[in-house]
DNA sequence: CTGTTAGCGCTTTCAT
DNA sequence: ATGAAAGCGCTAACAG
């Protein structure tokens, strides 16, 4: 798609100079229609239709207007695989409500991991960024500050200067983790990922000063608060770190969790995805839910009703909206949002 | 976020002031790294960071290279709906494969049914458009047009000079209809909806010549021929239309087919999510799939496997990346695309 | 390797 | 109601 592909650019000018009028005449046609007498617009129009002028160039617009009329969302190092994802697509359908409302547009910002995703965020025409979820050490906070834009992360981590939208992690994690783990002795845990290499990993007692996203780190701290409550060390809980959010892998997991010797009676996971695999794995297993092993969600998504999970629900199209509002400069009410605990039929107690 | 909000700009020219280097210089520095001596360049980006410069301002990149490095991506009226369709979001998911390769964004236009909505397509600011399925009479066909730059639709409707990408839904739908309606003396159809106003209704046998969405039309044109090879007359067949593409409404609607003193022995959907809302209305009217009633979908999402729907494989994924690689300028190999038949528990035959 | 020139297409300001 | 002037911030194209 170069330039030369396209018919040459129509400009304002030609289509006043067509129409016999200045080219202030023709532009006001365009953004005041009423500063211009009833004869003067319908020539530029005509004139316009003629040329096949399309009217305004945004970018031009934007560059002297000093706005872009356009908000950027950053989703994380793989773009495509955030689509697939039910709590990332919620939370954009609450940015776009939004914008929509505020006749703005969306930029998804695509970010692969790279070196140059610095300078794609850069180069981004956009007005303000919504990160979301992200680790302490990715380069694109830098980037999207460099640009002395308003940003507004989602999750985490928190950076000074820049608002946060996000729900106390540690205490839903502990919350939730209190219901799941009652009665049990042993405990595990399905997590997202520790940090943006996304290794896939089960291990017992993680480290959480190694964990890089700070969401994952406040949800283990959480669950942690939660063992032991119950008088199971940490270092007791095996961890079973998924690359993605997704339930065939946090099932293969599951499996690999449920084939020890002291098997787990309780798995709390990081998603409702994750909940439905490890679900099925403990049916494969010839166990049930949730007399032989508890299990629990996170984020209360269509599919956590459907099949009976505990979950934690917060309305991520809710904080979407919220982060949206926020860059537009609307104070934040507090940057901590609701969350709460919805018990159905995968957990005991 | 007005202008007055972030601190004033820091233009390149002050940046090269401060470096005691032309602008010049300092714009080489951020495009044209090699070209510039080590010397001027660290001076250049240390008066960069003194002055809390974020590199090239990108309305202006843009402007000045006549390219703005975004695809824009047009879903329909209801954007924040689109979100909660999978098939949209696997479609949205191949158009970002493509853009990130490219070091392209996508800007989801945000179109709300209004009248302002031709303003939103002519002032986004981007190289191309791709247009998610939309009605004969949608004038956002006219503006996108207008704008004079690449634009590929999906689906349809087939409009001159503009690039198509589409499976052929007529003969898909006959297909998967000769399946679905073997055996079958009374047939129904769960459709979506027929043109932009998307009323909810049920009726026997509805007039092709009113469905404004050609993708809707086609798939409503094959089933009538698989029905009507089955000799099963169109005014025989009864379509419930439903607003939108979700499972709850098609199990509504399904509810009122199954109602009906002769009820159908087959119901065909146009998603998979509608399907799976017929076959909970099956249930529960206390028959059985496929015996009592054959049940289809469409785009052989993951739920048509959990639950064993026949089902019309399409790749939505690949369709929109095929979209993308068109507004590339990748000359298409064909505007059809491929598609099959997923046969499984739903369907007698 | 560095600098000068000449705009990209448009709109704000201030006249008329 | 209309217009002239003055750039928005940047970079191709060409000199030096």
């Amino acid at each position: 798609m170069t330039t030369s592909e396209r018919s040459r650019r129509v400009t304002l000018a030609q289509v006043a100079e067509l129409a016999g009028v200045s080219i202030m005449t023709a532009s006001y046609t365009y953004n005041r229609p009423g500063r211009v007498s009833e004869r003067a617009r319908s020539q530029v129009l005509a004139a316009a239709t003629q040329l096949g002028y399309g009217g305004p160039d945004p970018s031009a617009q934007a560059l002297r207007r000093g706005s872009t009329r356009t908000l950027g969302v950053v989703l994380g190092e793989h773009l495509p695989y955030a689509f697939d994802d039910p709590a990332a697509v919620s939370f954009l359908a609450g940015i776009a409500d939004v914008c929509t409302g505020h006749g703005y547009g969306m930029t998804i910002v695509p970010i692969s991991g790279s070196a140059e995703d610095a300078q794609r965020i850069t180069s981004a025409a956009v007005d303000g960024f919504i990160l979301w979820t992200t680790a302490d050490d990715d380069p694109v906070l830098a980037a999207v500050q460099a640009t002395r834009r308003p940003v507004v992360i989602h999750g985490g981590p928190a950076v000074a200067q820049l608002d946060l939208v996000s729900i106390d992690n540690r205490e839903a994690a502990r919350a939730i983790g209190a219901i799941a783990f009652a009665g049990a002795r042993r405990v595990a845990v399905v997590s997202q990922p520790l940090d943006r290499s996304r290794v896939s990993s089960v291990a017992a007692g993680c480290d959480l000063a190694d964990v890089r996203f700070p969401v994952t780190r406040d949800r283990l701290a959480g669950y942690r608060a939660a063992a032991e409550a119950v008088g199971i060390a940490w270092c007791d809980v095996v961890v079973g770190v998924c690359s993605r959010n997704d339930a065939a892998e946090a099932e293969r997991t599951a499996v690999t969790l449920l084939a020890a010797a002291d098997r787990p009676e309780a798995i709390v996971a990081m998603s409702d995805q994750q909940a439905v695999g490890v679900v099925r794995a403990v049916r494969a297993a010839g166990l049930t839910v949730p007399e032989d092993v508890a299990v629990t969600g996170w984020d209360d998504t269509a599919i956590a009703a459907r099949s009976g999970l505990t979950t934690v629900a917060q309305s991520l199209r809710e904080q979407g909206a919220a982060c949206a509002r926020t860059v537009f400069g609307q104070a934040l009410d507090s940057c901590t949002t609701s969350w709460s605990i919805v018990r159905r039929s995968s957990t005991r107690s």
